[in-house]
DNA sequence: ATCATTGTTCAAAAATTATTGAACTACGCC
DNA sequence: GGCGTAGTTCAATAATTTTTGAACAATGAT
C-alpha cells in the first residue's frame, strides 16, 4: 500500500497466451469445472485443473498449470493424482520435454465411469453390510413397531437393488 | 453439582422406547443416512433427521428430533426446513398435539425428484448462460487455438444436452 | 394480559475440509 | 559424487461449512 504517486499501473502484454493467469475463454472454463466440482462434491482445485486442461489446445505440466492457476504444487500434484486415478486426465507421451505433461480426457462415458466407480460404487457396497445388519435388529425389534421396520428395511432393500442397477444404465446412457 | 454422596446414577428403563437417546435400530438407522447425506452433499444433521424418521413408527415432533438425535433445536428446524422444502418429509395432520408433527416422504421418486429439482437443475440452467458466454469467448479466440476451443464448447454443449435429458429419464426409472 | 410452549433466525463458535509450503525422494545431467 | 529439476507427502494453516444457543416472533392457554 501507500503507493508513489506517480505510480502507474503496468498493463500485461496485449497478445500472446500469458505463462500467467488466464486468458478470458480459459477463466470463464475454469469458473464453469469450478461449478460442476462443487455441484459432485470436489474441492475447487480439482475444477480449476480439469477446467484448464480441459480448454487448453496443448498438454500443460504440473508447473504450468501450478503457475496459471496459482495454486500451489502441492494442490496441483494432489489434484493430478485424483484426476489421474479417476481417470479424468491423462498423461501423454511427451516427445521433447523432461517433465510429465496432462490432457483432460473429453469422453463423457469414461469421466462418468471413473466417477461412479470411485466415488458411488464404494458406498453402495458398504450399504449392503450395513442393510444387513439393518435387517437383523429390525427382526428382533419390539412386537409393537416389528412389521413396520421391518416393511422399511424391505424398502431399503428395493431402493439399493435399484440404485445399483441404475450405475449400469446411467453408463450406457452417457455412453460413447 | 455438588451431589449427595450417597446419589446413585439412575439407569434409564430397560425397554421402551427412550425419550432420549436411540435404539440400536434407530442410531443404525441414523448412520445409513447419514452416510447417504454425505455422498450427496448435504449436512450430517439433515441425514439424522431424515433416517430417524425414516425408521420411526410414529411421526414426531421437532422437539423429539433434537432430544433423541442430541442435536440443537436450531439444526432441526434448519434441517426440517430444508427436507420440507425438498419434499423429503412431511407435516402430518396431527390430531391431539399442539406441535407439528412429521413423517417422511418415503416415496423414492418423490425423494429423488425432490432433490434433482432442488440440487441439481438450477445448475443445469446457469450452466446455459455460461454456454453462451462461452461460445461467444471461442470464437473470438485466436486463430491458432479457434477450431480447438470451439470444438471444445461444442462438446459441453452437447453434454448439458445430454445431462438435461438424463434428469427427466431418471426420475422415471425411480418413478413409483 | 401474562405466561408457557413452539418454532425461527442469525451471529458466533466449532467442526470439517481444502490449501499451502517446506521437507523429502527420485531421477537425469555434468 | 554433486547439483538442478520434477514431483510427492504431510503437518500446519486457512477457508469453508455446519452447528449452536440466545434473542425473538407467534400462538394458545389460563
Amino acid at each position: 500500500m501507500a503507493l508513489a504517486a506517480s505510480e502507474t499501473v503496468v498493463h500485461p502484454p496485449a497478445s500472446a497466451p500469458p505463462l500467467t493467469g488466464l486468458t478470458p475463454l480459459e477463466a470463464e472454463a475454469v469458473d464453469l469445472f469450478v461449478g460442476l466440482a462443487q455441484v459432485v462434491g470436489l474441492p475447487k482445485s480439482i475444477g480449476q485443473i480439469y477446467g484448464l486442461l480441459y480448454i487448453s489446445a496443448t498438454p500443460l505440466s504440473l508447473d504450468d498449470i501450478a503457475d496459471r492457476l496459482d495454486i500451489s504444487k502441492g494442490s496441483a500434484s494432489q489434484g493430478l493424482k485424483f484426476l489421474r486415478t479417476t481417470g479424468a486426465v491423462r498423461l501423454c507421451d511427451e516427445h521433447g520435454s523432461r517433465c510429465d505433461h496432462y490432457e483432460a480426457e473429453t469422453g463423457l462415458r469414461a469421466l462418468a465411469t471413473g466417477f461412479l466407480k470411485e466415488q458411488i460404487e464404494p458406498h453402495l457396497e458398504s450399504g449392503e453390510d450395513r442393510l444387513a445388519r439393518l435387517k437383523r435388529l429390525a427382526a428382533n425389534a419390539p412386537a409393537a413397531e416389528r412389521t413396520h421396520v421391518v416393511q422399511r428395511v424391505k424398502q431399503l432393500e428395493s431402493w439399493h437393488r435399484r440404485a445399483a442397477g441404475l450405475l449400469p444404465l446411467l453408463i450406457r446412457f452417457l455412453g460413447k
